[in-house]
DNA sequence: CTTTCAGCCTGGGCGC
DNA sequence: TGCGCCCAGGCTGAAA
Protein backbone atom coordinates (compact mmCIF):
# COMPACT_ATOMS: atom_id res chain seq x y z
CA UNK A 1 0.00 0.00 0.00
CA UNK A 2 2.40 2.58 0.82
CA UNK A 3 4.72 4.28 -0.67
CA UNK A 4 6.45 7.94 -0.09
CA UNK A 5 3.50 10.22 -0.65
CA UNK A 6 1.32 7.59 1.84
CA UNK A 7 3.97 7.44 4.23
CA UNK A 8 4.11 11.27 4.16
CA UNK A 9 0.95 11.57 4.82
CA UNK A 10 1.31 9.50 7.46
CA UNK A 11 4.12 10.97 9.25
CA UNK A 12 2.43 14.81 9.08
CA UNK A 13 -0.59 13.45 10.79
CA UNK A 14 1.44 11.85 13.57
CA UNK A 15 3.46 14.73 13.71
CA UNK A 16 0.99 16.76 14.76
CA UNK A 17 -0.73 14.06 17.25
CA UNK A 18 2.39 12.78 18.58
CA UNK A 19 4.98 15.64 18.97
CA UNK A 20 5.34 16.26 22.46
CA UNK A 21 3.34 13.26 24.28
CA UNK A 22 4.67 11.58 26.87
CA UNK A 23 4.69 7.51 26.10
CA UNK A 24 3.07 5.78 28.95
CA UNK A 25 3.40 2.35 27.61
CA UNK A 26 3.78 0.44 24.84
CA UNK A 27 1.77 -3.26 24.54
CA UNK A 28 3.57 -5.62 21.88
CA UNK A 29 1.09 -7.88 20.56
CA UNK A 30 2.19 -9.74 17.80
CA UNK A 31 5.29 -12.52 18.64
CA UNK A 32 6.81 -11.45 15.58
CA UNK A 33 7.43 -8.20 17.26
CA UNK A 34 9.04 -9.46 20.34
CA UNK A 35 12.74 -8.34 19.36
CA UNK A 36 11.04 -5.06 20.16
CA UNK A 37 10.49 -6.40 23.66
CA UNK A 38 13.80 -5.74 25.20
CA UNK A 39 13.87 -1.83 24.40
CA UNK A 40 10.42 -0.89 25.71
CA UNK A 41 10.98 0.10 29.03
CA UNK A 42 13.90 2.48 27.53
CA UNK A 43 11.04 4.13 25.62
CA UNK A 44 8.35 4.35 28.55
CA UNK A 45 7.91 7.98 30.32
CA UNK A 46 10.15 9.45 27.73
CA UNK A 47 8.70 12.33 25.05
CA UNK A 48 8.08 12.01 21.19
CA UNK A 49 9.65 14.76 19.92
CA UNK A 50 9.79 14.51 16.11
CA UNK A 51 8.06 12.07 13.91
CA UNK A 52 9.48 12.36 10.29
CA UNK A 53 9.69 10.36 6.88
CA UNK A 54 12.44 8.10 6.35
CA UNK A 55 12.22 6.36 2.63
CA UNK A 56 8.92 4.20 3.07
CA UNK A 57 9.35 4.41 6.97
CA UNK A 58 7.87 6.17 9.36
CA UNK A 59 10.69 7.47 12.25
CA UNK A 60 9.58 8.36 15.69
CA UNK A 61 12.31 10.22 17.57
CA UNK A 62 11.69 9.26 21.21
CA UNK A 63 14.06 11.73 23.06
CA UNK A 64 17.57 10.40 22.20
CA UNK A 65 15.86 7.31 20.40
CA UNK A 66 13.92 5.80 17.62
CA UNK A 67 11.15 4.09 16.53
CA UNK A 68 11.69 3.11 12.64
CA UNK A 69 8.41 1.62 11.55
CA UNK A 70 8.08 0.03 7.92
CA UNK A 71 4.45 -0.62 6.60
CA UNK A 72 4.67 -2.82 3.90
CA UNK A 73 1.53 -3.41 2.36
CA UNK A 74 -1.40 -3.27 4.64
CA UNK A 75 0.25 -1.72 7.90
CA UNK A 76 -1.59 1.72 9.29
CA UNK A 77 -0.60 3.85 12.23
CA UNK A 78 -3.98 4.98 13.46
CA UNK A 79 -3.48 7.62 16.69
CA UNK A 80 -7.16 7.74 18.67
CA UNK A 81 -7.55 10.81 20.77
CA UNK A 82 -8.77 10.02 24.36
CA UNK A 83 -12.49 10.40 24.79
CA UNK A 84 -14.95 9.46 26.50
CA UNK A 85 -16.10 6.27 23.73
CA UNK A 86 -13.58 3.42 25.12
CA UNK A 87 -10.33 2.81 23.77
CA UNK A 88 -8.80 -0.30 22.43
CA UNK A 89 -7.19 -0.83 25.76
CA UNK A 90 -10.75 -0.16 27.26
CA UNK A 91 -12.02 -3.17 25.12
CA UNK A 92 -9.41 -5.85 26.02
CA UNK A 93 -9.12 -5.09 29.27
CA UNK A 94 -13.26 -5.33 29.25
CA UNK A 95 -12.53 -8.48 27.02
CA UNK A 96 -14.86 -6.73 24.45
CA UNK A 97 -11.19 -7.86 22.08
CA UNK A 98 -9.98 -10.98 22.17
CA UNK A 99 -6.75 -12.95 21.66
CA UNK A 100 -6.34 -15.20 18.46
CA UNK A 101 -2.55 -16.37 17.75
CA UNK A 102 -1.16 -13.98 19.90
CA UNK A 103 -2.44 -11.11 17.82
CA UNK A 104 -5.19 -8.96 18.78
CA UNK A 105 -8.28 -8.69 16.44
CA UNK A 106 -10.55 -6.51 17.24
CA UNK A 107 -14.33 -6.38 15.91
CA UNK A 108 -15.43 -3.38 14.35
CA UNK A 109 -18.01 -3.27 11.63
CA UNK A 110 -17.66 -7.38 11.57
CA UNK A 111 -14.58 -7.20 10.37
CA UNK A 112 -11.05 -7.95 11.85
CA UNK A 113 -8.90 -5.39 12.42
CA UNK A 114 -5.05 -6.73 13.40
CA UNK A 115 -3.17 -4.47 16.13
CA UNK A 116 0.47 -5.60 16.25
CA UNK A 117 1.33 -2.90 18.92
CA UNK A 118 0.32 0.27 20.59
CA UNK A 119 2.42 3.18 22.02
CA UNK A 120 -0.61 4.76 24.43
CA UNK A 121 0.43 8.14 25.56
CA UNK A 122 -0.45 11.05 27.16
CA UNK A 123 -3.80 12.29 25.86
CA UNK A 124 -4.18 9.08 23.28
CA UNK A 125 -2.91 6.08 21.79
CA UNK A 126 -0.89 5.33 18.25
CA UNK A 127 -2.58 1.80 17.14
CA UNK A 128 -0.34 -0.31 14.59
CA UNK A 129 -2.82 -2.69 12.22
CA UNK A 130 -1.25 -4.60 10.03
CA UNK A 131 -3.51 -7.73 8.99
CA UNK A 132 -1.05 -9.14 6.56
CA UNK A 133 1.73 -8.96 8.96
CA UNK A 134 4.38 -7.54 6.53
CA UNK A 135 5.38 -4.75 8.49
CA UNK A 136 8.06 -3.90 10.96
CA UNK A 137 9.26 -2.37 14.02
CA UNK A 138 12.67 -1.35 14.72
CA UNK A 139 14.63 0.41 17.92
CA UNK A 140 17.96 2.27 17.46
CA UNK A 141 19.87 4.15 19.94
CA UNK A 142 21.01 6.55 17.26
CA UNK A 143 19.36 8.29 14.19
CA UNK A 144 19.04 5.38 11.18
CA UNK A 145 19.84 6.88 7.45
CA UNK A 146 19.56 5.74 4.43
CA UNK A 147 21.32 2.84 2.49
CA UNK A 148 24.52 4.63 1.28
CA UNK A 149 24.43 5.23 -2.58
CA UNK A 150 20.80 5.43 -2.38
CA UNK A 151 18.78 8.85 -2.38
CA UNK A 152 15.24 9.90 -1.53
CA UNK A 153 13.21 10.50 -4.11
CA UNK A 154 12.23 14.36 -3.81
CA UNK A 155 15.98 14.85 -2.83
CA UNK A 156 16.96 17.96 -4.81
CA UNK A 157 19.85 16.28 -5.93
CA UNK A 158 18.22 13.83 -7.67
CA UNK A 159 18.92 14.90 -11.32
CA UNK A 160 22.30 14.99 -10.60
CA UNK A 161 22.59 11.87 -8.84
CA UNK A 162 20.60 9.91 -11.91
CA UNK A 163 22.94 11.83 -14.31
CA UNK A 164 26.42 10.78 -12.47
CA UNK A 165 25.47 7.32 -10.83
CA UNK A 166 23.18 5.41 -13.07
CA UNK A 167 24.44 5.89 -16.55
CA UNK A 168 25.59 2.01 -16.90
CA UNK A 169 22.72 0.38 -15.77
CA UNK A 170 21.03 -2.17 -17.99
CA UNK A 171 17.81 -2.51 -15.91
CA UNK A 172 14.29 -1.83 -17.56
CA UNK A 173 13.47 1.63 -16.30
CA UNK A 174 10.20 0.63 -14.47
CA UNK A 175 12.33 -1.84 -12.38
CA UNK A 176 14.91 0.30 -12.22
CA UNK A 177 12.39 3.07 -10.14
CA UNK A 178 10.96 0.10 -8.16
CA UNK A 179 14.79 -0.10 -6.38
CA UNK A 180 14.78 1.08 -3.43
CA UNK A 181 18.42 0.41 -3.33
CA UNK A 182 18.32 3.77 -6.14
CA UNK A 183 15.36 5.77 -5.70
CA UNK A 184 13.82 5.35 -1.83
CA UNK A 185 10.39 6.09 -2.37
CA UNK A 186 8.48 4.97 -5.49
CA UNK A 187 6.62 1.99 -5.32
CA UNK A 188 4.11 0.14 -8.05
CA UNK A 189 2.00 2.55 -8.37
CA UNK A 190 3.80 5.88 -8.88
CA UNK A 191 6.13 4.03 -10.99
CA UNK A 192 3.61 3.47 -13.86
CA UNK A 193 2.25 6.83 -13.43
CA UNK A 194 5.83 8.44 -13.61
CA UNK A 195 6.62 6.38 -16.63
CA UNK A 196 3.45 7.40 -18.57
CA UNK A 197 3.74 11.24 -17.74
CA UNK A 198 7.48 10.93 -19.34
CA UNK A 199 6.35 9.23 -22.04
CA UNK A 200 8.97 6.33 -21.49
CA UNK A 201 8.32 2.58 -22.20
CA UNK A 202 8.06 0.58 -19.16
CA UNK A 203 10.59 -1.65 -20.90
CA UNK A 204 12.87 0.46 -22.35
CA UNK A 205 16.84 -0.16 -20.11
CA UNK A 206 17.49 2.31 -18.08
CA UNK A 207 21.08 3.11 -19.88
CA UNK A 208 19.00 3.76 -23.24
CA UNK A 209 17.50 6.88 -21.82
CA UNK A 210 18.70 10.14 -23.69
CA UNK A 211 19.89 13.44 -21.29
CA UNK A 212 16.77 14.64 -21.98
CA UNK A 213 14.35 11.55 -21.09
CA UNK A 214 16.26 10.91 -17.64
CA UNK A 215 15.92 14.98 -16.97
CA UNK A 216 11.95 13.90 -18.09
CA UNK A 217 11.81 11.32 -15.44
CA UNK A 218 12.75 13.56 -12.62
CA UNK A 219 10.82 16.19 -13.12
CA UNK A 220 7.85 13.57 -12.94
CA UNK A 221 8.79 11.81 -10.54
CA UNK A 222 9.03 15.12 -8.50
CA UNK A 223 5.65 16.00 -10.12
CA UNK A 224 3.54 12.99 -9.10
CA UNK A 225 4.70 12.29 -5.69
CA UNK A 226 4.66 16.29 -4.67
CA UNK A 227 0.88 16.29 -6.23
CA UNK A 228 0.19 12.64 -4.40
CA UNK A 229 1.07 14.29 -0.96
CA UNK A 230 -1.39 16.89 -2.09
CA UNK A 231 -3.97 14.91 -2.35
CA UNK A 232 -3.49 13.04 1.09
CA UNK A 233 -1.94 9.36 -1.04
CA UNK A 234 -3.51 7.06 -2.83
CA UNK A 235 -6.63 4.51 -1.62
CA UNK A 236 -7.33 1.90 -3.45
CA UNK A 237 -8.78 -0.64 -0.48
CA UNK A 238 -6.87 -0.18 2.75
CA UNK A 239 -4.64 2.95 3.25
CA UNK A 240 -5.49 5.28 5.83
CA UNK A 241 -3.78 8.47 7.30
CA UNK A 242 -3.03 8.48 11.14
CA UNK A 243 -6.62 10.01 11.77
CA UNK A 244 -8.53 7.30 9.57
CA UNK A 245 -8.95 9.75 6.21
CA UNK A 246 -8.54 7.92 2.77
CA UNK A 247 -6.02 9.58 0.41
CA UNK A 248 -7.77 11.09 -3.14
CA UNK A 249 -4.50 10.16 -5.64
CA UNK A 250 -6.47 7.28 -7.21
CA UNK A 251 -8.95 9.74 -9.02
CA UNK A 252 -5.80 11.23 -10.93
CA UNK A 253 -4.62 8.27 -11.84
CA UNK A 254 -3.56 7.87 -15.94
CA UNK A 255 -2.72 4.19 -16.42
CA UNK A 256 -2.26 1.88 -13.07
CA UNK A 257 -5.30 -0.60 -12.57
CA UNK A 258 -6.84 0.75 -15.94
CA UNK A 259 -6.12 -2.43 -17.87
CA UNK A 260 -8.47 -2.71 -20.86
CA UNK A 261 -9.94 0.86 -20.17
CA UNK A 262 -9.16 4.13 -22.93
CA UNK A 263 -5.95 6.25 -22.35
CA UNK A 264 -7.06 9.36 -21.09
CA UNK A 265 -5.06 11.38 -23.45
CA UNK A 266 -4.92 8.80 -26.59
CA UNK A 267 -8.01 6.50 -25.79
CA UNK A 268 -6.05 3.47 -27.07
CA UNK A 269 -6.50 0.98 -24.43
CA UNK A 270 -3.89 0.42 -21.57
CA UNK A 271 -1.88 -2.50 -21.03
CA UNK A 272 -0.66 -4.55 -18.32
CA UNK A 273 2.23 -6.73 -18.09
CA UNK A 274 4.91 -8.31 -15.86
CA UNK A 275 8.14 -7.03 -14.56
CA UNK A 276 10.19 -8.58 -12.00
CA UNK A 277 6.97 -10.06 -11.17
CA UNK A 278 5.39 -6.92 -10.43
CA UNK A 279 2.29 -5.19 -12.11
CA UNK A 280 3.37 -2.47 -14.99
CA UNK A 281 0.50 -0.35 -16.53
CA UNK A 282 1.08 1.30 -19.72
CA UNK A 283 -0.25 3.41 -23.14
CA UNK A 284 1.67 1.65 -26.15
CA UNK A 285 0.95 4.51 -27.82
CA UNK A 286 1.97 7.05 -25.66
CA UNK A 287 4.95 5.73 -23.98
CA UNK A 288 8.14 5.37 -26.38
C1' DC B 1 27.98 -8.89 -10.68
C1' DT B 2 22.80 -9.03 -12.26
C1' DT B 3 18.21 -10.92 -12.50
C1' DT B 4 14.46 -13.82 -11.16
C1' DC B 5 11.37 -15.73 -8.03
C1' DA B 6 9.56 -17.91 -3.92
C1' DG B 7 8.40 -16.57 0.46
C1' DC B 8 6.51 -13.79 4.05
C1' DC B 9 0.84 -13.24 5.33
C1' DT B 10 -4.23 -12.21 5.08
C1' DG B 11 -8.43 -10.82 2.88
C1' DG B 12 -11.20 -9.44 -1.03
C1' DG B 13 -13.06 -10.51 -5.43
C1' DC B 14 -14.28 -13.56 -8.98
C1' DG B 15 -15.85 -17.74 -11.41
C1' DC B 16 -18.03 -21.96 -10.91
C1' DT C 1 -23.50 -19.65 0.03
C1' DG C 2 -19.42 -21.81 -0.48
C1' DC C 3 -15.04 -23.21 -2.31
C1' DG C 4 -10.87 -22.64 -4.68
C1' DC C 5 -8.07 -19.73 -7.07
C1' DC C 6 -5.85 -15.37 -8.14
C1' DC C 7 -4.49 -10.98 -6.85
C1' DA C 8 -2.48 -7.12 -3.97
C1' DG C 9 0.52 -0.64 -2.81
C1' DG C 10 6.96 -4.12 -0.34
C1' DC C 11 11.09 -6.28 0.39
C1' DT C 12 14.58 -10.10 1.33
C1' DG C 13 17.52 -13.64 0.30
C1' DA C 14 18.52 -17.77 -2.20
C1' DA C 15 19.31 -19.54 -6.60
C1' DA C 16 20.52 -19.24 -11.40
Amino acid sequence: MPELPEVETVCRGLQKDLKSRVINKIIIYDPKLKSLNHHLSSLENKKISLVTRLGKQVLIKVDNLYLLIHLRMTGRLIFVKNSKQHSLIDEIQKGEAYLEHKVIRLTQDNKYKHVRFLINCKGGTLYFFDPRRFGTVEYFDKKPELAINSIDALDENLNSYLHQNTSKIKQNVKSFLLNQARIVGIGNIYASEILFLAKIHPERAWSSLSKNETNLVCRYIKQVLTKAIEKGGTTFSDFQSSNGETGQYQNELYVYSREGEKCRKCESLILKITQGSRSTFYCEKCQK
